[in-house]
DNA sequence: GTCCGTGCAAAAGCTTTGCAGCCTT
DNA sequence: AAGGCTGCAAAGCTTTTGCACGGAC
C-alpha cells in the first residue's frame, strides 16, 4: 500500500452514479445547488449533503472538476479532456474553449522554476455574444 | 458622464490607504483576515467588514486584484503588472512568475470565438519546492 | 452641512459535518 | 455482519449588509 496516494474504496452509491451521469449529460457547468434540484425529482428525499459529499468523491476520483469562475459558489464539470473556459463576466455563463495553447505548459515551465508543475487551467474572461446582443 | 463605466468618486479614508501601502508592500497574497490582523494594530478598533469594502473599492478602481487560489477563501494583491501564479496545493503559497505567456492572447482568440475577451488568468498547481523538501 | 466611510453586530450564502439508520459488499 | 452512504439538521466560515456615528470635503 501506498501510504501517500493510498486510494480509499468507495462503494456504489444510485445517487452517485445518477449525479455523474447528471453531470456528463449536460455542457453547462452545473452548480450543486442545480444538481440538487434536478436529483432531486429522482431521489425525492436527497440531501444537498449528499449532493456536495458525492461530488468531493468524484473530484476525488478525478472523474469530476470544480471550476472556480469567479462568482460566490463553485461549478463543476465532468468534462475530462483538457480544455480552457470562456466565462462571461455579465451572466456567468462558462463555454468550454478546445483549443489549447501549450499543451506542453506544464513541463516546460517546471523545469525553468523551483516548482513542480500538475496541472495548470487558462480562464478568459469577458462577454459572451447573446449578453453582446442585449448590451 | 459614460454611464456604463462612470468612475464613482471616493473619499480618501486612512484605512483604506494603509490597506493599499500593506498589500503593496508584500508578495504574500494575503486573505482579507490576514490584512485585517495586520492594520489592526494601527487601527484598534478595525472591524473586518471596513477591510472587505475597501478591498472592494480598490478592485473597482483597478488597484487590487481578487485571486481564486481554489480554497474557500480569497486572496488579493495589489501588483498590476501582468503576470501568472504558481499555486501550491499542499500549503496554498502562490508564488508570482512573471514570464507570461501569449501576452496577445485575447485579441487573438476574440477573432476566432463569438466572445470578447477582456483578460485572461493562467494558473499553474503544483508543489513549491518548501513542500517538496519536507515531502 | 453633506453624505461617505467606519465600527459593530447581525445576516447571508455556500459548504461541511455529526448522527442514527439504511444499503452495499 | 461491517461499515460506507444517506437524510436531516445544525454548525462553520467567509463575505455582505443595516444602522448610527464620526470624519472628509
Amino acid at each position: 500500500m501506498n501510504q501517500e496516494h493510498s486510494v480509499k474504496q468507495y462503494r456504489s452509491s444510485r445517487q452517485r452514479e445518477r449525479l455523474l451521469a447528471l453531470l456528463r449529460s449536460t455542457n453547462t457547468h452545473p452548480t450543486a445547488s442545480w444538481l440538487y434540484d434536478r436529483l432531486k425529482t429522482e431521489f425525492p428525499n436527497l440531501s444537498l449533503g449528499t449532493v456536495y459529499r458525492n461530488l468531493s468523491i468524484l473530484i476525488e476520483q478525478g472523474l469530476v472538476k470544480k471550476i472556480d469562475a469567479g462568482s460566490t459558489f463553485d461549478r463543476f464539470e465532468a468534462k475530462t479532456t483538457p480544455h480552457d473556459h470562456l466565462i462571461c463576466k455579465k451572466c456567468g455563463k462558462i463555454i468550454d474553449f478546445e483549443q489549447r495553447f501549450f499543451p506542453e505548459i506544464n513541463d516546460e515551465i517546471s523545469r525553468s522554476v523551483d516548482f513542480y508543475i500538475e496541472s495548470h487551467r487558462i480562464d478568459f474572461f469577458g462577454t459572451c455574444s447573446d449578453c453582446r446582443t442585449i448590451q
